[in-house]
DNA sequence: GCCGTTTTCGGCCCGACTGTTTTCAGTCG
């Protein structure tokens, strides 16, 4: 993949467009930029569509003028840039890194490298050990400090923290503005409200008439670790689960139009605007402006979205991936909710390698209000985690037999397993165990590093032996940890289809898998999805909201979620009826 | 350098905050 080091090579393109004093290029800067991010997050190589479709085929991604197509043409034939390599040789710096340091842009780069020949951070750092900065024009005392913490920051900042450590901090603060009596209102925004599985920074939104003590508030919280910006409107601060927060306090007038703005995603909201000034008007954080300039008061987010003839576009889906047309059909689906999710199919117990026992996990879900949860130890191949043989799972059903006599009214448990995919595709149980069982969910959790077409159709020989209920974490990714294993989902879903067999959005944090783009993916084949929690404890039944944030992500309707039916349709499905 | 239901020329987001200024430039989102 040449993504990358073209998206870097452009993005260096535009900090460096950017300082240049001509009549365009700040445009131009701009340009590059969003070059860099079209190519950055592009899903596909590059090369791949150059080679299939040539300069015409890079001219139809956003941002990818004629110009910019050659550039890239350029770099794949011949592994450079020419004007690139030129600018290098000028500026032979470290443009990522450096900027990567908070309050040190591309002119300050310059200037440092111009006049102290800094190049990277270790240069950078042997300059300020000298306190060499405070003599340069624009650099004073308090620069040096805040370069030099900066540094610091920048070395130790992990990157984008998951949904699961950003969500609960962002509800923990919104928590503590409430209580305090100063703020009318406050609410999460960002791709924390979108439910991303990974958050870059948390954003509040707060309604206040005391701005003041609200901003001293928030950044004396026990979680901060120190004060970035401190401002009347907005105040910046770095918490001490590795991220930053910003918290705005905003003119009631401006609400909607701010919760909107601050939403995001970039990208949705960059489309969003377009339309509004085709229609006449100006949309931007302080409000929805007329043809004259003046505010339309007292939006809601819904009532902007209507006002541009659009119906409204909940936060999972602003991605600009096709929402915003289909708001403008009016054709948005009514997704699935947390309150649409009936019982939980993916669940572990301490007979294997979860810390609960199935009458602590049946209690928990019956205090969740569930129908019925699935108890799916792993099989005996899976020596880490204690898997179980079919002798074990014979004597444990019986218990579990026991047990829902017991619980009679109150909640059904559907015996099942999470039994390996073994490498040739088998899977890790007789049959007559697995036909003994309500619910089998099945798994590949060794032998990953397969090439894409054996790993394929190891699964689907799996599929095949219509055996499996559900398919968990297709992908077996682990989020910042892991790569997906190779696998074509498409022709797994199409096997799925055509065996009733239903894939899995496992709600553990760090797998989130399916994903949203995998999800939408995968929608085009007749299939169910189940969202699992794959708890090994009774509180990890909670993470159940992150599956359904990303079912959400994907477009997903309630019709499609075999967990939203009620213990009797299930069963129909459940046995392929 | 990109882009087009007013346009192939002339627009392209801009406000908040900070530090170093003595009225503003650079950075950030």
């Amino acid at each position: 993949m040449k993504n990358k080091e073209i998206s870097r090579i452009f993005e260096e393109l535009s900090n460096i467009k950017g300082i240049e004093k001509t009549s365009t290029s700040n445009f131009e800067s701009r340009a590059y930029k969003r070059a860099a991010l079209t190519i950055g997050t592009l899903q596909q190589d590059i090369s791949d569509i150059y080679n299939q479709g040539g300069i015409k085929a890079l001219m139809e991604l956003p941002g990818i003028g004629k110009g910019l197509a050659e550039k890239i043409e350029e770099y794949i034939k011949t592994g450079h840039i020419k004007e690139y390599d030129e600018i290098k040789k000028r500026y032979p710096i470290d443009f990522t890194s450096l900027l990567s340091i908070e309050g040190i842009g591309p002119k300050k780069a310059i200037e440092l490298y111009e006049k102290l020949n800094v190049k990277g951070i270790q240069t950078l750092k042997d300059a300020l050990k000298k306190h060499k900065l405070k003599g340069l024009p624009g650099f004073g005392e308090k620069s040096e400090n805040e370069i030099a913490k900066g540094i610091v920051i920048a070395e130790s900042n992990k990157g984008r923290i998951l949904l699961s450590e950003g969500l609960p901090e962002a509800e923990k603060i919104i928590s503590i503005l409430k209580s305090s009596n100063l703020v009318k209102e406050a609410v999460i925004a960002g791709s924390t409200r979108r439910m991303r599985e990974t958050i870059g920074d948390l954003d509040i939104l707060a309604l206040s008439d005391n701005n003041e003590k609200v901003m001293d508030l928030f950044s004396t919280m026990p979680d901060v670790t120190e004060i970035v910006v401190k401002g009347p409107t907005k105040t910046t601060v770095a918490l001490n689960i590795g991220t930053t927060c910003d918290l705005r306090v905003i003119n009631p007038d401006s609400f909607g139009a701010a919760l909107q703005y601050f939403t995001g995603s970039r990208d949705h909201n960059i489309k969003i605007r377009t339309i509004a000034v085709g229609k006449g008007y100006k949309l931007n954080e302080y409000g929805l402006f007329d043809k004259s300039g003046k505010l339309i008061s007292k939006l809601e987010e819904k009532d902007i979205y209507e006002k541009l003839g659009m119906c409204y576009i909940p936060p999972e889906m602003r991605e600009n991936r096709g929402e915003i047309e289909l708001a403008e059909k009016y054709q948005i689906p009514k997704l699935v909710e947390l309150s649409d999710i009936r019982g939980d199919l993916h669940t572990h117990t301490k007979e294997t390698d979860g810390i609960n026992t199935i009458e602590e996990m049946a209690d928990y879900a019956i205090k969740k209000g569930y129908e019925y949860i699935a108890t799916t130890n792993h099989t005996k191949s899976l020596k880490v985690a204690h898997g179980m043989s079919d002798k074990q799972f014979e004597e444990y059903f019986s218990k579990v037999d026991e047990l829902n006599d017991k619980l009679k009214g109150k909640i059904t448990i559907l015996k099942g397993a999470e039994v390996d995919i073994l490498k040739d595709g088998t899977l890790d149980l007789s049959d007559k165990t697995l036909e003994s069982m309500d619910c089998v969910v099945a798994a590949v959790h060794s032998s990953t590093n397969m090439p894409e077409e054996q790993m394929t159709s190891r699964i689907i020989k799996a599929i095949n032996s219509n055996y499996i209920n559900i398919l968990a974490h297709p992908t077996g990714r682990l989020i910042n940890e892991r790569e997906p294993y190779p696998v074509n989902l498409s022709k797994v879903a199409e096997a799925c289809a055509y065996m009733h067999t239903i894939l899995e959005i496992n709600a553990s944090p760090q797998r989130l898998d399916l994903n949203d783009t995998n999800i939408i993916l995968t929608s085009k084949f007749p299939v169910l999805y189940s969202i699992d929690t794959d708890a090994h404890s009774t509180l990890q039944m909670d993470f159940m909201r992150y599956g359904v944030g990303t079912a959400r992500r994907g477009w997903l309707e309630k019709a499609k979620v075999a967990n939203s039916l009620s213990l009797s349709e299930l069963r129909k499905v459940l046995k392929k009826q």
